[in-house]
DNA sequence: TACGAGTTCTCTATG
DNA sequence: AGAACTCGTA
């Protein structure tokens, strides 16, 4: 930080030594004319539009450089803001090479999160909290509300616990406090969420907990009710810069507008066409409105794409088209030729992924005289996780290599989950839910009966639950082996956070220590040592090696790995507070992997080859994503859909199936209604080669394009049969009695006889969503979109 | 209290 | 299809 103390030089000095100062910068050199406005508009509001692939890392840290170099701020002055690790960490490298040092001095460039935790941990007193405040997952948050609920004799199967974890959120993201919840929410979770949500805050302030919600909820409560502390940190970030502006919620806008109040030096990067993020509380809003909140603010739009082929461009800007209210912009790139957009059907989701292997393994090879590619340059998007799912069994059984990208993250593992839960109970003797996790796993004859034991006592004493185990122990109220065991635990818990403590007093002198548990001569045990210990000593290690189902082995080497992850950290509780924000699972692993992702994982990121599976409507557009947000849900679907063309660089297959296991149920599909908004002149058909002898892929293709009715020619092939022979099995031997709720949808009711172009006649027995369950007297069960159904009476004789 | 069979629910996505 | 959860039995 040094070199930047003669910095004050520049304050005086004249816009034309400045101007002089820059001609000698030589990174903006590199930049294109937009690119290089952007960054050189240092002072006041800058919004910059950046469309896909337009170098809009490159500008923003390039203007962080920028600022560094002409002196405006320090590094530990600028207030970077990013929403995922990844880009965090990204922007930190490519600062860093670029200042050709490490930029130590960064310390406030990082996710909203790890931004908002630093600031709370300063002021958590404002809010009636403890600066050591753990902070709760999804999974605490649910077993906490979970108890909440039960409390309030409400019944947690018609109201699930997610479902008002789900409301809570959403109001957090609103940065709606209990005591700012607009009237119109009364009626949330049957008229008592408001309540519990109190009830819920409560508890975590009695718990000195925070969710993650309540990270930025909170910071903005303080700003708004702390003047003096806002102003504070308005002097300290003179600059601010916020990168995917577009996903930014109610909260996150609050905050940084409260930030920026001051000097209005803020630059937010964003591309509406890429606001993916609405279900979460992200308002498009902010951003369309950018200029208006910040008056004579400076726009700048990144139009001229680095990335991808025009064809690709061209059928990227075709789908988007369809979207009402954009900001407008167009990518262009002055690269040339280049692959049609690839487009395939395929008769079922297993014939997709076998379809993708095999076209994988040709682009790997380079063989069908195709370029070579890497398997690293391929990766496979998907809309919904299960997706993945098929592709995984498929490269499984040809050996293909591949790599799932934000699948089920390391630290949501169980057992990595009951570790932790271990380790924050050394670290913090009062986390409750880390006891309750922990109490009976291993298996320690401490059942229902006891914990609610227990519970009693912690509550009459109105103490934590380890502090209410010791009562209940002394009192006697607990007796043979639970006890026996529950005593065990406590004084082993007890040791072990002796042991921490021993550790940081004492650290350094390199002095034997003898705290009762450790003999006289071991040398002093560090915190990697004192997990290994906890672990085996806890019994819980044993449990994972006595298991002998299949993934048992594989959980004691995440256990392993667990263990190994401490050593980058000074100390146990540095680790957890670290791994309750960095929920990443990047194990660096150099081998060469296809990857497979969802959508929404695949935002920032670009392959040579990208495979776009299971274009189907109710898919992809999800539809779920439209009954609840109709319109809007749908342009978010069709913005999902820009951002997964716009990830290819060279070859983009889009494809679809005509059969689909949904729920273990087998269902017909029609081609997503994207497909038909490629404009045809940059898309390639392909036809299925020879699979199931037929020639369905192209009939079922220029049909997808032009009608969309998909289903007629895939149903005459001998794979059809095959299904539907299989469907009939399925049937007899499991009649399934899936009733669904009597409800009518527009035309046909339960129990009605109907009529279906390609099944014939059968009866209604399920309804869902705009798709009805019949058991066809011929075909058996099926589930069909409910308009290619007509009443059987409806036909005229 | 532990375990296994049966039943119901899930499948958007993030820190 | 698989996970999560419930309930009855040993």
């Amino acid at each position: 930080m040094s070199s930047f103390d003669d910095s004050d030089a520049y304050e005086g000095a004249s816009l034309a030594a400045r101007a002089m100062a820059a001609r000698a910068m030589p990174y903006l050199d590199e930049l294109n004319p937009e690119q290089r406005a952007a960054v050189e508009a240092l002072d006041g509001p800058v919004l910059m539009l950046a469309g896909a692939g337009t170098g809009k890392t490159k500008a923003l840290t390039t203007r962080i450089v920028h600022l560094l170099n002409t002196g405006r701020a320090r590094p530990n002055e600028i207030l970077a803001v990013t929403f995922t690790n990844k880009a965090a960490r990204e922007m930190k490298h490519r600062v860093g090479r670029m200042m050709g040092e490490a930029v130590e001095g960064m310390p406030w460039l990082g996710t909203f999160h790890s931004i908002c935790v630093k600031l709370l941990r300063r002021h958590a007193e404002l809010v009636e909290l403890n600066s050591n405040f753990t902070i709760l997952d999804t999974d605490d948050q649910i077993r906490l509300l979970k108890q909440l609920i039960r409390a309030a004799n409400i019944d947690d199967k018609r109201w699930p616990a997610r479902a008002l974890a789900g409301v809570i959120d959403h109001w957090k993201n609103r940065a709606w406090t209990p005591d700012n919840l607009p009237a119109s929410e009364a009626h949330a979770y049957d008229g008592k969420g408001p309540a519990l949500y109190r009830m819920y805050q409560t508890r975590l302030c009695e718990l000195n907990a925070v969710d993650f919600g309540d990270l930025l909820m909170h910071m903005v409560t303080i700003f708004q009710a702390h003047d003096d502390v806002l102003k504070q940190y308005q002097r300290w970030f003179c600059y601010i810069l916020v990168d995917e502006y577009q996903d930014t919620n109610v909260a996150q806008y609050l905050w940084l507008r409260l930030l920026a109040g001051g000097h209005q030096n803020i630059c937010c990067v964003g591309d509406d066409d890429q606001s993916i993020y609405g279900w979460r509380g992200a308002e498009v809003g902010n951003i369309l409105r950018f200029e208006k909140d910040f008056p004579g603010a400076h726009v700048v739009r990144l139009e001229q794409n680095y990335r991808s082929t025009a064809h690709i461009l061209a059928a990227a800007s075709g789908v988007i088209a369809g979207n009402k209210g954009r900001l407008g912009k167009e990518l262009w790139t002055d690269a040339e030729g280049g692959e049609k957009v690839r487009l395939i059907g395929h008769w079922d989701g297993e014939t997709e992924a076998r379809w993708i292997g095999e076209e994988i393994e040709a682009m790997q090879y380079g063989t069908r005289g195709l370029q070579s590619y890497g398997l690293d340059k391929m990766a496979i998007l998907v809309r919904a996780s299960h997706q993945m799912r098929a592709f995984e069994d498929r490269f499984l059984s040809i050996g293909l290599p591949y790599r799932v990208i934000g699948g089920p993250r390391f630290y949501e593992r169980l057992e990595i989950r009951d570790a932790m839960a271990y380790f924050r109970l050394v670290v913090s003797p009062s986390d409750d839910l880390a006891f309750e996790r922990i109490v009976n796993t291993p298996k320690r004859g401490l059942g229902d009966k006891a914990q609610q034991k227990i519970q009693m006592a912690a509550r009459e004493n109105g103490v934590p639950l380890m502090q209410g185990a010791r009562i209940l122990l002394q009192n006697k109220g607990l007796t043979g082996k639970g006890a026996t065991e529950l005593t065990r635990l406590l004084d082993n818990l007890e040791r072990w956070a002796m042991m921490t403590r021993a550790r940081v007093i004492d650290a350094g002198e390199g002095e034997v220590i003898d705290d009762g548990g450790i003999e006289v001569g071991e040398p002093e045990v560090n915190h990697i040592e004192l997990a290994q210990i906890m672990l085996d000593e806890s019994g819980y290690t044993e449990m994972w090696q006595n298991d002998k189902s299949p993934d048992a082995q594989g959980r004691l080497e995440n256990l392993k790995e667990l263990v190994k992850a401490l050593e980058q950290f000074e100390n146990l509780s540095g680790f957890l507070e670290h791994v309750s924000l960095i929920m990443d699972n990047n194990s660096e692993d150099a081998s060469e992997k296809v990857s497979i992702m969802t959508l929404h994982a695949a935002k920032g990121l670009e392959f040579p080859v990208v495979f776009l599976p299971g274009w189907e409507d109710g898919l992809f557009p999800s539809q779920r994503s439209m009954d609840e947000s109709g319109q809007t849900g749908l342009e978010e679907e069709r913005r999902l859909a820009y951002v997964g063309i716009t990830r290819a660089e060279e070859v983009c297959t889009i494809s679809f199936a005509g059969n689909r296991q949904v729920f273990g149920q087998w269902q017909s599909q029609l081609p997503s209604r994207f497909i038909d908004e490629l404009p045809e002149a940059h898309v390639d058909v392909l036809t299925a080669p020879g699979l199931y002898g037929g020639n369905y892929g192209a009939a079922g293709m220029s049909a997808g394009i032009e009608t969309r009715a998909a289903e007629a020619d895939v149903y005459s092939s001998p794979g059809w049969r095959r299904m539907q022979a299989r469907n009939q099995q399925r049937t007899v031997s499991k009649p399934k009695t899936n009733v669904i709720d009597v409800q009518a949808t527009s035309a046909h009711t339960m129990g009605d006889r109907v009529f279906h172009q390609k099944f014939g006649y059968g009866a209604i027995v399920g309804v869902d969503g705009d798709k009805l369950e019949i058991e066809f007297e011929k075909a058996g069960l099926k589930k069909v979109i409910a308009k290619f159904i007509t009443g059987a009476d409806d036909i005229p004789f």
